[in-house]
RNA sequence: GGUUCCAUGGUGCAGCUGGUUAACACGUCUGCCUGUCACGCAGAAGAUCGCGGGUUCGAGCCCCGUUGGAACCGCCA
């Protein structure tokens, strides 16, 4: 007897006698005839069961979600069914075996459940029945598989980095994990096998990768959580742009290859960090429209608008987005909703202005006419555009109006969601200052290579550039990378800036401060994140839609109840005590 | 750490201005039904309205606290 899938059954298996397997989806019994819809993982087939037979009974009682076992013949239906991939044929049952029973379900396992998120979380694996989270992880494996042959071929070769490792001062916090033998010590679980395959380049293997988890314990967000897969991957004897290619690659194969959307074409559209700021507001742009951020401060140097006149004093800046034809689509109401949203990033205010027959918005009667022209003349403002303006210190400027072109533009739906548009922002500075701390702090990671090699550290700190850079798709930021210092002396003047004294950092990082004197080879790399890939294949907006079994939102999983406490003999064996 | 929102049979929701037998859909159970496929028809069971306190003649509804959930800010790349 042949084996199939479910789900598969043709026109064409007519007359092929089958042992079949799977849950009762659904039973209809018509009195006479039963029929069930028998699901397994490729999908369901109807099965008929007739007054008379044997299992007659049996079938009737069957509640749903029970395991059934049926042998049985393939024919063509009476009454076919178009909606569904096997509805020209059903299976008339000779045996029927109940192999498992089940309970009341909580929640019907159907495409368009009503079970909200945390009933669902408790019962994940009646979820994962489910056609869209079944399928999601069926995709995760897809792509995960093409993922590792792409880089076998590519030449990478897999390693696996320890779990159990140290803790490291920088970044995000660690996940800890008490020592038995060593009381008062803790492994912690790594944010990333960063110190390991930067090792692993000076022991030689020149390409590595690993789909790595990585943990931080951080709180979560929508598209953000405690545990997460990247593809880590690291290069020996590279630059930056032999790294680029490698991730144009990866990126542009794998959407183009598990995604009906357009992909921006390679190379992909490259980006300062600088740039970025500047024309969108953030280090991860969507550039699926444009609306840039325009500067307008030069239009104001003579105002008498005391509110800009004072930004100008003090050296702030007055910056604007144009939203086309908008200007009607933004009530009052809309305007104090913008407002709310740029003051949670600190900006002071938004100011506007409507263009129509008559100029209205808060601007409208503290500029002058001829300034409310000249706004209109350098930003090629036409009727029923809305001008949207933020002035104030620089970075606070940016920063909300990049929060503001993204909320216009998902108000007015302005995203191509049929496009995967993918850029690389390049060039961040290596130091950023920390005014709430008041010190100067890594912009992105400490290990990478500052532009100028030994001479990188003699210029102001804020025009030092490094060679990181981050993918971004869709306003995502999907993989960050760098080209590593390999110089030690370079490497400790760079943590010195930030306030950490040479023997602190070579303690911290002995590893790495011993590997390197041993001849370490110039390298670099990138981790793209696999959870943010396999959401934008499949338009999630919430990252436990990918996993299998992702932690609540508040980092709880319900399922299994972790966090959880320890008996009391457990802490004493790990001598800890808990306040 | 902060802000906002949410919590009502198994599931999802309604419940207006404080007075209801707490409604509806799906699910479950019973009966009828031999070509359904979200089967249909008739009927039934099932809810201490998250928990604790308060205001009130009276609380699902108002107030305080608490627990749990969601989104966001901080944090995180």
């Amino acid at each position: 007897m042949k084996k199939y899938n479910n789900g598969e059954f043709k026109i064409e298996n007519v007359g092929e006698e089958v042992e079949l397997y799977g849950w009762v989806q659904r039973k209809r019994n018509l009195g006479g005839l039963i029929f069930i819809d028998l699901r397994d993982k490729s999908g369901i087939i109807q099965i008929v069961i007739r007054p008379g037979q044997d299992f007659y009974d049996l079938a009737s009682s069957f509640k749903n979600e029970s395991v059934i076992r049926v042998v049985g013949e393939i024919v063509e239906r009476e009454s076919k069914n178009k909606n569904i991939p096997t509805g020209e044929v059903e299976v008339n049952v000779k045996e029927l075996e109940l192999l498992a029973t089940s309970e009341d379900i909580p929640f019907e396992i159907v495409d368009d459940t009503t079970a909200l998120e945390d009933t669902r979380l408790k019962y994940r694996y009646l979820d994962i029945r489910r056609n869209k989270l079944k399928n999601n992880l069926l995709l995760r494996n897809d792509v995960l598989h093409f993922i590792r042959n792409k880089m076998y071929d590519l030449g990478f070769i897999e390693i696996q980095t320890p779990i159990l490792t140290a803790s490291s001062p920088e970044g995000a916090r660690d996940f800890v994990v008490p020592s038995r033998n060593f009381k008062g010590k803790f492994y912690a679980l790594p944010q990333a096998p960063q110190i390991y395959k930067e090792l692993l380049m000076v022991g030689g293997l020149e390409k590595y990768f690993q789909v790595a988890p990585c943990f931080r314990d951080e709180d979560p967000r929508a598209d953000r959580t405690l545990e997460f897969y990247q593809l880590d991957l690291e290069m020996s004897f590279v630059e930056e742009d032999d790294v680029l290619a490698v991730g144009e690659d990866i990126f542009y194969d794998v959407f183009s290859t598990f995604s009906n959307k357009k992909v921006s074409p390679k190379p992909f559209r490259r980006l300062s960090y600088k740039e970025a700021i500047d024309n969108y507001g953030t280090d991860k742009p969507d550039l699926r429209y444009e609306m840039l951020i325009q500067d307008i401060t030069n239009l104001f140097q003579d105002t008498e608008f005391s509110v800009f006149k004072k930004v100008i004093e003090e050296k702030g800046i007055i910056n604007a987005i144009v939203v086309k034809n908008a200007a009607d689509k933004y009530s009052r109401k809309n305007m104090d909703e913008l407002t709310d949203l740029v003051k949670k990033r600190q900006a002071s205010g938004l100011a506007f202005l409507k263009y129509n027959e008559e100029v209205t918005g808060s601007l409208a009667k503290v500029l002058s006419e001829k300034e409310i022209e000249a706004v209109k003349e350098q930003l090629k403002v036409e009727n029923n555009d809305l001008v949207l303006i933020i002035s104030g210190e620089r970075k606070i400027v940016k920063t909300a109006l990049g929060v503001l072109r993204v909320k216009v533009a998902a108000d007015l739906d302005l995203a191509d969601k049929n496009r995967l548009e993918m850029c690389i922002v390049n060039d961040f500075p290596m130091f950023e200052y920390d005014e709430a701390n008041q010190k100067w702090d890594f912009c992105h990671n400490p290990f990478s290579m500052p532009h100028g090699g030994a001479k990188a550290y003699e210029g102001n700190l804020e025009d030092i550039l490094a060679y990181q850079y981050d993918f971004v798709c869709n306003g995502n930021e999907m993989a960050s990378g760098a080209i590593r210092n390999h110089d030690l002396d370079l490497l400790a003047k760079g943590f010195e800036i930030v306030g950490y004294n040479r023997d602190y950092v070579e303690n911290k990082f002995k590893s790495i401060f011993t590997a390197f004197k041993y001849g370490c080879p110039p390298h670099g790399g990138m981790a793209p994140g696999i959870d943010r890939i396999l959401m934008l294949i499949q338009d999630e907006q919430n990252l436990r839609e990918v996993q299998a079994f992702p932690p609540s939102a508040s980092g709880q999983d319900l399922m299994m109840g972790s966090p959880s406490e320890l008996e009391p003999y457990q802490l004493e064996e790990l001598g800890i005590k808990v306040s």
